[in-house]
Order: structure tokens, then sequence, then C-alpha cells
DNA sequence: CTTTGTTTGTCCATAGGATAAACAAAGTTT
DNA sequence: AAACTTTGTTTATCCTATGGACAAACAAAG
């Protein structure tokens, strides 16, 4: 059955409209509102007046009188409810707790020591539980959970496969909607990565993004319209597994010599063991195996070699970048993940090669910039994915 | 400002809910169409009686009872205007004048012998001028004409480069505006061709679509929801300059090994030409340079060095295609073009490949087709870009 | 202190569109 | 012939946005 109108869509389009325009604009009047959606005064104090009975925008007192009455300002109500935000690593669950802002109010992170379903399910249960204990009254309460995961979910929040975690057929959502009984939604890494992005990163005013997380493997969101696309079922984004080397060696993906043993954390650390003096590196640093920190901090001390190796490493995250932006023609490319620490031994490389196979595009308003979020990204990410399941957007389109 | 609704939005999408209803079920009753749209009856008769108005629908008789009052039928009216479809090639411009269904009225072709913009444009005007002369009286006459064209096109239908013609920089829709002072859709001949696929070919009933057109170049059209995805500024879906081998020769395009030297029609005849007994079948043949027909005809006489040849280029194919589906996730992949001209002796290659790359995706629901409307997709899917532009089509999203 | 003009927000009459229900028309079934 | 069905129109009602009138609150100039 096809979408139709009728008076009430009407009023619910015009409700997102306003309370989009008071949670942007906040502190913000009733005639600015006007002014910034085009609707009329009087539909926008009614809309106002309903949503002040919400809960979700509330008055303070009177504002800045700019040569008349003063205007009554508005502000959205950050704590009408809390959303919680996970990532769930291989190797340690990061959660935070926000307000409907997407601020963050507790945080919590809890190492993982196996990979045992049943475990790591029931550490997670706990960090949820351990934050919604934190939440004070409000009206709505924790209306969401977002989890962002390392592996290949479907769209009814089932976990396909987890390389790394080695789960596999997990209905990791259907565990979660009986346990806490609120919406769950869960995206990968990447991808709840990518809503991090728009929602409050570098992304914020860029309506086709591509993010791009490089840890140990290398994941892909995409952002088409400020819309995380995912795809027939859900498994877009893949592109860690696409060809890099067609005479590289198998991959356990069944493909062959792919993208991110070329490009990621692990074949950079791998190479990192090769360098001559490595030994001496790892002995002068206490540690046993070289990581990003150790190599960033090396190349800041001036170490060719390591030098050598993110330059090498960025050619190569350059040119699966350059045949991601033929395919995609986004106007932001982030990078995010562990990588993106090594910024400054990267971007030269990363941008060198893009401009030189991707020149068209380079020339025509693209952008390579790393995340400023961090690893708060996915979490923020996955938060804002909870909140924006209870504002739903209703959107005209016209095509 | 962002898009409000009030009672004539509502109208309007109302109204296209109708019209798209009748277009694809005539003949149908309003009774019939308010069971598919969910409408009220008052509604529907109100917005027939409007579409009846203004020509785009008109009554038959009476139809079959079904236990009461007779129906009367309704027919999407094909004949209310025109538009114009055109491929323009590197040798040739094909063009066809269609009515508002895509029916194809008539058609020409324009042998082209040099890559002179201004021959070039004279004879596209021409090939137009002689459709726009066989359009009877109609209430709207031609209402736009779509173009296929060989390069990379702009969102304000600029020419930025077509190498095949060796364009660069061409207003051509801005030319054809002022000349025809009618709509004027461009986009690039893959994009079209998926447009075409989508509306009457194998897409018809996938939202998520990937068009693969292949002759000497590699052209994707990619459809999200129905709706071809263009990328910030129109230049997505140039995946045959993707990096196929690293090690690979430099490319014009800036890049190297590109995946269209490996996959298309040019390497393949290049391939062909090296083949021992090649001599003496181009003379057989009465051929000075081998074609896709006679590779085709010499695989149907079971040549084994031709087949051989299919079964690598299917191999280099099937690897682009696990590319873009890892990163796309489409439900169905297309491939047209003239290398789909050798859909048997390629299927089973490509097939395998994708199969072992993408094994995931080809597990679920992943479909690859060879497109059946051959170089019509590309006139089609051009006529059908005028005509959806007639019907601007006002949707509402819920995210 | 007064006057003038501006800004903000509310209220009300009106317009337009969807809906449900009543109704009319034209069948079929019993 | 009577009863029921199906189709399509008409009518009364409801809902929401709009525009304009209005009041309140204020700044600036005199």
């Amino acid at each position: 059955m096809a979408v139709t109108g009728d008076q009430f869509l009407v009023k619910e389009i015009n409700k997102t409209v306003v309370l989009e325009a008071i949670r942007r604009h906040a502190p913000i009047s009733r005639a600015d509102v006007c002014k910034i959606t085009g609707l009329n005064k009087g539909t926008v104090s009614n809309l106002v007046n309903e949503l002040l009975d919400s809960h979700f925008v509330y008055e303070t007192g009177p504002g800045e009188s700019s040569g008349g009455r003063k205007p009554v300002i508005l502000m959205f109500n950050n704590w009408a409810g809390f959303a919680i935000g996970v990532n769930l690593k291989v190797d340690l669950i990061s959660a935070v707790l926000t307000d409907l802002q997407g601020n963050i109010i507790e945080r919590n992170e809890t190492p993982l020591l196996t990979n045992s379903q049943s475990d790591i399910y029931q550490k997670l249960k706990q960090s949820i539980e351990g934050l919604m204990a934190k939440t004070s009254e409000s009206p709505y309460g924790v209306v969401g959970i977002g989890i962002g995961f390392p592996g290949t979910i479907d769209d009814e929040g089932n976990v396909l496969i987890a390389p790394t975690l080695k789960w596999k057929n997990v209905p990791l959502q259907t565990m979660l909607e009986r346990d806490f009984s609120i919406p769950i939604i869960i995206y990968n890494e990447a991808r709840v990565g990518a809503q991090g992005e728009t929602e409050f990163g570098l992304g914020k005013n860029s309506a086709n993004m591509l993010y791009i997380s490089i840890d140990n493997g290398i994941g892909t969101g995409i952002m088409i319209d400020k819309e995380l696309y995912k795809g027939h079922l859900g498994f877009s984004g893949e592109a860690g597994h696409t060809t890099f080397d067609i005479n590289g060696e198998p991959c356990e993906c069944g493909n062959v010599g792919c993208w991110q043993h070329y490009a990621s954390v692990r074949p950079l650390l791998k190479q990192a063991l090769l360098l001559e003096d490595m030994k001496e590196q790892l002995l002068r640093a206490g540690k046993s195996q070289p990581d990003m920190e150790l190599l960033v901090q090396l190349a800041e001390e001036g170490h060719m070699g390591v030098r050598q190796l993110f330059s090498t490493i960025g050619t190569n995250i350059g040119i699966g970048i350059s045949n991601l932006v033929r395919i995609l023609n986004p106007e932001l490319v982030i990078i995010g993940g562990l990588m993106a620490v090594a910024e400054r031994w990267l971007i030269d490389s990363i941008t060198e090669t893009v401009k030189q196979r991707a020149s068209l595009y380079y020339e025509h308003e693209l952008e390579i910039r790393f995340s400023q979020l961090g690893s708060d990204a996915t979490v923020l990410g996955a938060a804002s994915l909870a909140i924006s399941q209870l504002f739903k957007k209703t959107r005209v389109t016209v095509n």
C-alpha cells in the first residue's frame, strides 16, 4: 500500500520540522522558528505548545529584545530522556549514557578477555544496566540502545558473522530486546561511526559522506542524503574485503588480496616488526609487540623507516579511497578508527594518491579528513541511532 | 528552508499516488484505485476527475460487473504527450520517440563519422527534429528530451569530459535547451541504462540495483530505492576506472590498472587478435578486425580459444562485480552494453567468481542477470527520464 | 514622559482537502 | 420481484495551515 497524505501527515511533518529547528538552533524564539521553517506564526505557536506539553521543549525566560517585544526563548529538552550507545570491540566494551542531544553523561568500559558469546553477552548486559542505573527521573527514560558491532549484521539485528569474535548467527537484537524491552539498534561499527560523524563530527554539513574505519580491518559507512545507506539486506560497506591485489593471497572471506591486508593496522604492525631496529625500540619502550602508539611516537622522533611505512600504508589507503570515490562520489571522506591517530604521517601520501588517481574528483570539492571524535564516533553514533528512532523523521521528497 | 507540509502538498502527494496506480494497473476502476492506495472513495473520485480534466487519464466504457454496478474503466493516457530518448555513442546516434508509457513510436539512427563537436551537435539536433516532426496532435506535445552520453556529466548537464569523443567542457544541456525550449536531461550512458532497466527491464521489482554497462569501457548506474544515485556532483558510478591490478599499466585517467582494461570489449578483442587462427577466421568472415559478433559466432561453433577468452574476461568481470557488491549490497546486478550479447559464454565464469569472492552476498538473494533490453535500455531509459520529470514524484519518507 | 514604530506571540475566520456516511445508480442473486 | 452488491457521487464534518487582526512589550527619538 502506497504512502498517502492527510492532515495528520501534514502536522507530523511540520512538527518534526519545528522540533528539528529548535534542536539545532536553540536557544531560539518562536519568531525565529517561523523564519527558519517558513511556517506561519500561528502554526508554529500551536506546534510549539504541543511540544511543550510533551516535554521535548521547554521555555526559559524572555530573551534580548531587538527593538520590540522580548522573545520567549525555547530550548530543546535534552533531559526528556536518555540514550545508550555501545561500541562492542573484540577486547573492550565501551558504553555511554547520553542525553537526547548526545551529550555524554556517564561512560564505562569493560575489558573482554574471551570470545565466549555468553560471557560477552553477560558483560554487555551488565554494562548497560550499570548505565541505566545512573539515569535520573525523566519523562521518557532510556529511549533506546544503539550498538556498534564488529561484524556483519542483517536488517533484523542478527549477527551473521563476526570473524574477530568468531560469532555466527547470533540473534543479538532479539536477546537484548527481551532483556531490556526498549528499542535496540545494531549496526556494524563503521556504519555507526558514520552516523556519529554525521551527527556530531566533521560530517555535519555533508549530505553524501563516506566514513572509513581503519582498525585491524577496514569497514565503511555510507551516508546518502544524511541517511545511512544499508543496501538490500544491510550488508553494504564491506570495502575492506574488496580486491586490492588480484595476485594477492587468499583471504578467509573467500576473496583474494583484500584491501584490508594492505591498508589497515594489522599489516602496518606486521611490517613494523620487520624493521631492522624494531627489537631495540620494543625493548626501549618496554613492549613485546609494536602498536600504533609506538609507531606514531617513533615517527615523531624522526624514525625514517617508520615514516616510510606510514607513507606506504597511506598510499594503499589512498588507492582504495580513490576506488570508492569513483563509485560513490561523496563530498567528504572521513578516516576514522585506530589508524586515525597517525593522521600527520598518513595525510600526505593519502591525498597525493587520491589527487593522482581520482583527479577529477579531487578537483571538484572532494575533501578527505580524519575523524576528530576518535573512538567516540562509534559510541555517540550508536546513541544517536537510538535517539533518532524516537524522533522518526518524516520527510517529503520530490524527485 | 526546510520542506514543510500543507493541504496542497497532501493533494499533490495523493494525486501522484493515484496517477501512479492508474499508470501501473490500467485498465482499472476508481474502486480498485481505492483498494490499492487506501484512499477514500470520495478522494479518489475527486482526484480522478482532475486527472481526466488534465488529459493524463481517460475513461473507456464500463467494465465487467462483479456482482454489482459496473465499474467505469480508467486508462492512463499514453498519448497525452511524447518523450524523446537519445543514445549518443561514439559512432552512432540512436534516438526514439515514445509515448508517455515508454512505447516506441518512431526511431532513427545517425552514423557519426567524426568527433567534431559541431558536426555531432548538428546531427543530434537533426535527429531530434526528425522525431519531433512525427508527433501528432496531443495535449502536452514532447514533454522532454533524455540523453545518454558517453562521458562525465555534471549535475547541470555540462559535459566535463568525454574521452572517446574527445570533448571537454561542453554545455550540452544549455545548448539543447536554447534550441528546443523543453526540459533536457543528460546523464552518462550507464546511468541512463540503469533507469531503463528499472522502468522497463529486469529491474522493475528491485529497489537497490546495479547496472553495469560494458562496452569498450565500463560504466555503472546505481539505483537506490528505485532512484538514480548521483553522488555529490553527479560523478558516481565510474567503476570502470577503479583499480583492478595495482601493478597494471597507467590509464589515461590518472589511475593504474583500471578494471575496464581487463574486463571490457576492448581487451577482449585485443586478446582475440592474438589467437593463433584469428587471421584465418577473419579472412573467412571477411572482416579486418575481430568484433563481438564474430567472437560469439566462433564460440557457438565450439572454438575453444575464444571460449577460454570469454571465460577469462568473465572472471575479471566477476571480480569487479564482487567488489561492487560488497560495497553496495544490491539485490540485483544487471550486465548490459555490447558485452551482454555474449551472455551464454560469460555467465558461468562470472557467477562462479562472485560465488567464490562474495559468497555471503551470493547466498543472500543476490541475483546477476544480463540485460534483455539490449541497446534499447539506454534510449528507453533516456525517454523515461524525460517522462519522469513531468510526473515529478512527491514522496514521503519516514526514517 | 510621550510618541512612534517594531517585534513577538495569540486568536480567529477562512480555505482547502480528507474522511465517513448517506445516497444514487446499476448490476447480480435468490 | 425482492434483496443484496458493487460502484461512484454528494454531503456534512473534521482537521490543519494561513493570513490578518490584535494585544503586549519593548526601543528609540523627541
